[in-house]
DNA sequence: GATGAATGAGCCTTCATTCAT
DNA sequence: CATGAATGAAGGCTCATTCAT
């Protein structure tokens, strides 16, 4: 690991108001959308003044995409962590659901819901930084649907194009964050998990298993 | 059936720019997000000047109320079809399902995807017509939701919130629009159903049956 | 007098028409006032198409220069026969006075009401013919301040701005514009003539006399 | 007296802002009037950016109310106090007048020559604050009567509708406005006060007296 | 660095004007 | 000729972005 000065105060300030930003404009935007978020409430809501966000985010479009990047790396971090690990491929799909569903509770409640709003916004007003965010998504799509093919591959999914059952599955985890948003209820998501193991495994399995044991 | 006089050469081409605009709000909402969407790119897209929309819909709010509305109406009649038919719960699913995808199929994607984006847009701009297309939605998802109620309570299918269940239903249907969008294939959607029903046969009955064979 | 050919069955129905639209473009012009007026109204008022508005007018600013001239011209004549006639100064004021006010309720309520409208709305809108009104308006008031500057050099009127006098004379006639307007009886105006012939005899001449007898 | 503690210099700013922004209003709508004065054209006067304003008032219709009120209410108290003093009719009248006249040259014309565009455009925008106004301006013109109606009763003025007499004034009052304007001079509402108190007087009494002597 | 007043490009909407029928 | 659907320039308003304090 390569050596590491201590940090300057300012270093410290500086990253501490990006993360404030950054969880700002995600409280924001979940309620009010992409397009409709403001400046000024993403600033009211991190306690500090308008211009103060451009000291660290060149403009919208910039906070946007560290918003998405942040949230994109470190999803893909923890799914190349799955995908590379000896598992079978059922065994996978659990722990990329526990994954994606984690994402939806903890903090990141926004990616798999408003990646759709984000690219429809950059389409109308980022060109240059579109590629990487899409690259981004692209790369997560290729990881789970690598897990499904691989499954395919054994016999042990269901034969169907892996990229259609990567949709499902983000598409089983969007419902649960909007179901979670319009119950209002915090527990919504955990308690849905073992409901959705079940479904996904016995629905994308060949021979549905009993998987309902695990944790 | 009622007399239904011969429509006037007007009236005709009223309706004809109608669908035209609708059309056109459609595709750019589809691609832009609804709040993204500006008048003179739908018109633009419908061929005709800004100021012709006018003509026909009174505000962009009317539009997308026009647009929410079409489709949510004729949805729901089908729904209600449907739930009405004495027929075994997973039948039930099997032809909501299928209807769901004829709907993503012809009328372009329009209510299951959009309908958030017109809500956060909505809550933007003033409650007028709100409440109506919000109605629509909650006699829509409740007629799902009763569909697997109905079968929770006989044992059929896996005992969990209904409507938990409906937004999983919707969730795939979404998951195939947007594998449709990003395959660009026009089959995509036809193709892919076999393979839904499969998975939610087997996800949401208790027992899985046999379902595949028909067609 | 030159010979006069018998109008064409076109010509006659030319000046009907321009007749309809003028007396159409006064009266929703008196409600909505000129800025506010819309060729819509004013085509529907006449009970034509907005079209064919622009086939006797070339553009709303010709419309209502043929309307300001069309009343202008005619208050214009009127004065100028007053002023001609070998009459002593408070006689000609007292014509004056009843012209103007019949000028009010007969058919021309607008003329005194407003010009000045139209003048803020030639100075946005038109260049050109704002001249022509400009100078009948010019001729109005010059023809009633050579009244007062008679009146006044004969000593019969008090000693002042002879224009001053002619706005403050305006501005009589218009109060009971107003006053009608605001009133909604018919008869007003009529009503209101001896009290401001009374008014402005006592206020205008030298040493009162008495005038309340005349007709 | 009550305690004022010192405002704070945004304070200042924003109250300087607000007084430049009514007073280009006035300016602006004064030449193009009510309806033509568009926002940009204010804020051009102004010497400010047309966004700018909307940080002062909240629509076109909130500046145009300011306005109106700001001159009405102040316009109201120091009638209310003439109407108060125990003065005999005509002496009020002189001192209406003289207000009038004061606030015709210190507040540029504003109340009493375009409250009737600001009922025009009011129309068509909505009723929201019309009330107010339109009920300052029958307070105002019904505090007027009221002394005319005192003046009758006592046998000094003219038998008449006190309403009628009113808008005289008025209009009178606005002669002089437009003859301030046409001249383009400074003194002239100055100049103009003793010859119009003069002639109120011999207009409105019974048997005209003598003022002239009067400041 | 932090602030928030100021800016102006861009959106929705209106309406004078045109032109195919 | 008459019509009225279509047009597009212009106005009110919002909000991302800048910059003087």
């Amino acid at each position: 690991m390569a050596f590491k000065p201590k940090p300057t105060k300012k270093e410290v300030v500086t990253a501490f108001r990006t993360r404030e930003i950054l969880a700002a404009a995600r409280e924001v935007m979940e309620c009010r959308g992409v397009e409709s978020a403001t400046m000024d409430e993403i600033a009211h809501a991190a306690g500090i003044a308008k211009g103060t966000i451009y000291l660290y985010f060149q403009s919208k479009e910039d906070l946007l995409h560290a918003l998405m990047s942040q949230v994109g790396e470190n999803l893909l971090r923890n799914l190349e962590d799955i995908a590379a690990a000896p598992l079978p491929p059922p065994e996978k799909l659990v722990r990329v659901l526990t994954l994606l569903l984690e994402y939806l509770e903890r903090e990141q409640v926004l990616f798999p819901i408003y990646l759709r709003d984000f690219y429809r916004w950059l389409q109308r007003r980022g060109r240059g930084r579109f590629g990487y965010i899409q690259e981004l998504e692209e790369r997560i799509l290729g990881l789970i649907s690598r897990c499904f093919a691989e499954g395919i591959e054994q016999g042990q999914f269901i034969p169907a194009d892996p990229r259609l059952l990567t949709y499902m599955l983000r598409g089983l985890v969007r419902a649960v964050g909007f179901y979670h948003l319009s119950q209002g209820r915090k527990k919504a998501i955990k308690e849905a998990l073992p409901l959705l193991i079940r479904f996904a495994l016995t629905g994308f399995t060949r021979k549905p298993q009993e998987y309902e044991g695990r944790s």
